[in-house]
Parts: C-alpha cells; structure tokens; sequence
DNA sequence: CAGGTTAGCACC
DNA sequence: AAACGGTGCTAACCTG
C-alpha cells in the first residue's frame, strides 16, 4: 500500500492507494465504521456502452481520507468494491449517473439498487446555481466546484496533472485515463482525491440548496435514475437501413460537391468565404454581416438564391444539398452506426438537468434536434422484436403552462373547450393563423415586434398591433410577465411553483416569463415520467423529448400502452388540462410521418451497399 | 496540432 | 420602447 499526504483547504489529508490483496484489510479496517462515503470511478473513457470497456480504479473517502482501490489488477479488488458498494452505506458522487451506470455495466449491480443510496452533488449544484460558469455561475463540475467552494490550488492542480500527463503522454486529454500507467502516481493521487472532494461538496452544498428547492432534491435524484434507465435501455437501429442511407446520402453528397468544384470552383460547401466568393464572382453582392463584420451566407439567403434560374441558383442550390447531405449523414446516420454497442443500440446520454431552466439535454442520440420535418433519419430508430414505439407528445403543453401560471380567464377558457388558441390570437389580431401562432409562441420567448415582423413577413407597425392585440385578448398573461419582471428586477431571480430558482440576467428581464414557462413545463414532463417509472414503464421508455416521450411497447398491446402513457402524463395544472396525445408510430420512429406505400417505394430506390 | 471559437443549422 | 428563450453538432477557422 501507498500512502501519499497532502492538503486541502489547509487539512491534512491522506490519499491509500491499495496495491496488492493483502492490504485490503486495512482498507477494511477504515472503512467499518462509515456510513457515508465520497465515491468516484475512473474508467477507460467515457462510452461506457463499448465492448472494451472498463472501469479501472473505485475510490472511496471522507474529508480527510480518500482510499483508491485499482479494481483493473484482479477481482479481489473488484470483490471488495462490490462489497461496499452493496453494503446498505450512502455513497456521494459526483455526477452519479455516470459512476452508477459504469458499476451496473461492469459490475452487475444494477443502477436500480445503488441510486436510493446515493446523493449527488452535482444536483445539489445545479438547484443552488443552474448557470455554467460562462454564464456567470459557480459552474458544474467538480473542478469549478472545487475552486469555489473549497480549496482553488486543488482544483488547478488537477487542471494543471490532466495537461501535464497528456503532455508526458502524447496523448488528448479525454484520453489520458484509458493510456495511463495504473501505477502513476499523480494519476493514483487524482483519482484518491475525487471522493474527498465529494465528500467535502456535498457538506458545503447541503446548506446552500435554497428553501424553496429542497424538495427537488429526492425528485431529481429520482428522476435521474429514471434517465439512467433510459441510456441503459438504447434504442435499436435498423442498421441495414441506416448503411443504406448513409451511402445514398454520400452520393448525393458527392455529385453536388463534384458539380459545385467543377463549374464554380468551390472545395468546401462549408465554407462560407469560399462560397461567398463564388457568388461574388456571379456578380452577387453578399450584404449581411456576421456579428464579427464577415459576409453572411446563411439558409435565407441561399434559399432566396436558389429560386433564381440563374448560375447563382444553380449555386445555391448545389451548396444547400451537399450541407444537408453532409450533415445528416456525419451528424446523424453515421454517427448512430458509430456509436452502436454490440447488439445494435445506441445508448443515449441524458442530462435531466442541463439549462438554466433545469431543461435536459441528450447527447449520443440528439434526439432533440433530428429534423422533424422528414421520417428519413428517425427511421434508423425500430422498436425492440415484437414491440411497436409509440410517440405521446403534451398537447401545446408550454401555451398551456402558460396559461395556468398566469390564470388568464381567455387563455384557460380556451384550453377548457380544448379550442385553437392560435386561431383565438389571429382572429383577435385580425391575421392569419400563421401569424397568430407565431405571435403565441414569441410571447413565450418573449420576443418583440421586430421578431414578429421579421418571422411573419409583415410591416413593423402591424406586429405591433398584433403584439398589442395579444395584450389585450389575454390581459392576464401580461399581468403575469409584469409581476415576474418585476419580481425578477427586485430579487435577481424567479422562482418556479416547483421551487426552483432561476437567476435573471439583468440585463435581460424579459426573459422571466419564458424561464418561468420553460422551466416549469419541464417538470411537467419530468413529473410525468416518473409517474410513468413508478407505473412499471422503465424498461419500455426510450427518449424524452422536451414535451414528447417516445416508448417502445408489446405491439399486441399498443393500444393500450399508448393509452397508459398517456394518461401517466397528462396532469391537471392549477384546473388547466396539460393534455397529451399519443401516437401509435408502429415499426420505426419514421413511420408516423408518411404512408407505408410511400416508404416502400423511397426504400426500393436504395443503392445496394 | 489540440483545443477553443465562430457560423450555421437542426429541434422544442 | 423594446428586448427571441433553451439546447447540440459539425466544419471551418483561429491560436498558442
């Protein structure tokens, strides 16, 4: 056994590293009569989905002791971590659904088991502050943790270790921890002191956790063993399909690039100074400038080019299809094949508690941002055998929010009778639906007149008027957003009838009322899916997308399961309906978008890979 | 050349 | 008076 002294926050602290079987009696001996512990795991990486895998140290501690057993160097290791991690102690981590995860993957000790007995500090972190450091947070990870709350020479200390063993290495340094000598001392020193910081974290985190949060403690930890569940589950490709697609998607991808070299002299359709060049050339002048003065060639503008039947249509219209191609093939199509373990699922990576507004996000499959508008990429995604997926998705669910934290009489008399609010909102603005929606929606970005203008295609005068109509057709909605600028002016922050506290920039007040409506339709969701965990659902659900939870069920029960989820969801808000809709989409998550004749006869177009 | 930034684009 | 909220990913480009 080594043992290495060193400090923290001016204690003195000893960092046990175990090195061979014998020495676990004194790890033993430790830890006999703690009932809480630090815990941390380092692993070979971070896609703890992979074949080759592994964990290679656990580390346990308190304030002044952190234990690293090296599980890599046998099983007797590897037994004494199962040992305490099964033992009936409380374990704190940081960021606990990735350690719990990686000792239900390697271990077998289902995340099920260990997530009662948990806290994570990382949670606590994000109820006292949900901003990133960039934002002018304290910030998330342990190291801005670390920093701030308890010793900042530590934290550049790891900082500093990380860069210099990369350095000694060759290496990245998201790749040092898979090429590391086991026994490397740094290595072995940073690995001891994690579960000390956490240990540390969590009693400086407790007391900062505001009043008005401390019951979404239990319910995020509950909700992140839901999200753990669901990366566990996957989702299962149809990678016959997916090969197929991506080697359409590089043809098409090909001839556009060819064509766009041959007759304009464009290598990268990516480059928007190439391309802005090559428009010049055509005599186009490029007017918009980025926010750093270079010449803006976006979608808008290469759409308008595109309608031209000129060379400059041509252009534009050869660069928007070899963009899309691209990206959907690298972002999406080949990025699901890559990322697939060996049974053809791809394990998504779910941050249930991501933005200011306590949003999650999902990485791995960004389920958040496939284009929605066409069937051809979620089709890469098919229930399990003998499953159908089925979509349910809250109905208007954040205009619905809306209306129950504001109570406006108009806007909740509308949801009551389930009527068109948008059509409600034209109508009162004497517009078209189109423009009545978007209107709707801006006011729950708070966006202005220009928005509205500029996104409706009318004079700037008559937004206004429509803004103004919006005032006055719900009057409580903007007696409500008075009240939370005014609350957030005072106090710096709002607070969502959860209890969640959301700080407000200054110098962007306005946007109290979409925090507020944002961040309590996500505990909608968030609420509703544990409803739908503690329903015995776990094992079927496979995403949740903002306002939509998309599960894959018996197929001989669809109906009824799509029925179950759906009335999981669905709760009652202040007496407003946030109502939902389910959607049986059968065979793969593209087929509730276009008749199965129509798919038949794209597929049949596929060239054989 | 790794790592950060900018621009663009996909979504709710 | 007016103020568009929140994400993630890629390619190109920049920097130390």
């Amino acid at each position: 056994m080594k043992t290495t002294m060193t400090s923290v926050a001016g204690e003195s602290v000893d960092i046990h590293v175990v090195e061979r079987p014998e020495d676990l009696g004194a790890f033993f001996d430790w830890i006999e009569q703690k009932s809480v512990l630090g815990a941390d795991t380092e692993t070979t990486g971070l896609d703890i989905f992979s074949d080759d895998f592994r964990v290679r140290t656990v580390q346990f501690g308190n304030a002044t002791t952190g234990w690293v057993l090296p599980v890599e160097k046998g099983w007797e290791f590897t037994k004494a971590a199962c040992e305490v991690l099964t033992s009936g102690r409380h374990f704190i981590f940081h960021n606990a659904m990735y350690d719990l995860q990686v000792i239900d993957r390697c271990f077998s000790i289902p995340l099920e088991e260990t997530f009662g007995k948990v806290v994570d500090t990382r949670i606590l972190a994000h109820l006292i502050d949900p901003r990133g450091q960039e934002e002018g947070g304290i910030g998330h990870s342990l190291e801005a943790l670390t920093r701030a709350l308890i010793d900042p020479a530590v934290a550049d200390e790891v900082k500093v270790l990380v860069k210099l063993l990369a350095k000694e290495m060759k290496t990245t340094q998201s790749q040092v921890w898979s090429v590391v000598d086991i026994d490397n001392p740094d290595y072995l020193l940073y690995a001891g002191m994690d579960p000390i910081l956490a240990y540390r974290l969590r009693e400086k985190l407790e007391p900062l956790v505001p009043a008005s949060a401390r019951g979404l403690v239990a319910y995020e930890h509950r909700l992140a063993e839901v999200c753990a569940v669901m990366e566990r589950n996957g989702f299962l490709v149809d990678t016959t399909y997916s090969r197929k697609l991506s080697n359409r998607l590089r043809r098409e991808e090909d001839a556009a690039g060819d064509r766009l070299f041959e007759t304009f002299g464009v290598e990268s359709p990516n480059s928007t100074e190439q391309v802005a060049d090559a428009l010049e050339e055509l005599g186009v002048k490029v007017r918009g400038r980025t926010p750093t003065g270079r010449r803006k060639v976006d979608k808008k503008l290469l759409d308008d080019l595109s309608e031209l039947d000129a060379p400059e249509g041509e252009l534009a219209r050869l660069v928007i299809e070899a963009k899309r191609t691209r990206k959907w093939r690298t972002t999406w199509v080949d990025g699901f094949l890559a990322g697939m373990d060996t049974n053809n699922r791809v394990h998504p990576s779910i941050n249930p508690l991501r933005a200011r507004t306590a949003r999650m996000s999902i990485t791995g499959i960004p389920a958040q941002t496939l284009p929605s508008s066409d069937w051809m990429i979620r089709r890469c995604f098919i229930p399990d055998p003998g499953e159908s997926l089925v979509s349910v998705d809250y109905k208007a669910q954040e205009l619905r929010v809306l209306a129950a934290l504001s109570g406006d009489t108009v806007m909740r008399r509308a949801f009551q009778h389930d009527a068109d609010l948008h059509q409600i909102t034209a109508d009162a603005a004497g517009v078209d639906r189109k423009v009545g929606k978007m209107a709707n929606f801006l006011q729950v970005y708070g966006g202005g007149p220009a928005k509205l203008a500029e996104g409706a295609g009318i004079s700037f005068p008559d937004a206004k008027r429509v803004i103004d109509a919006f005032r006055s057709t719900y009057p409580g909605v903007a007696q409500f957003a008075r009240a939370a600028e005014e609350e957030a002016r005072q106090l710096g922050y709002v607070t969502t009838p959860t209890g969640r506290v959301l700080p407000v920039d200054e110098s962007r007040i306005y946007a109290s009322t979409n925090y507020l409506v944002q961040s309590t339709s996500r505990d909608v969701t968030c609420a509703g899916l544990l409803r739908l965990y503690d329903d015995g659902f776990g094992p079927y659900l496979r995403l949740p997308i903002h306002d939509e939870v998309l599960a894959s069920v018996p197929a001989d029960q669809a109906e009824r399961g799509a029925k179950m989820i759906r009335e999981a969801l669905r709760m009652d808000f202040r007496g407003v309906d946030i109502d939902t809709d389910a959607e049986i989409l059968g065979d793969s998550w593209g087929a509730g978008y276009v008749p199965d004749s129509e798919r038949e006869a794209y597929e049949t177009t596929f060239i054989p890979f």
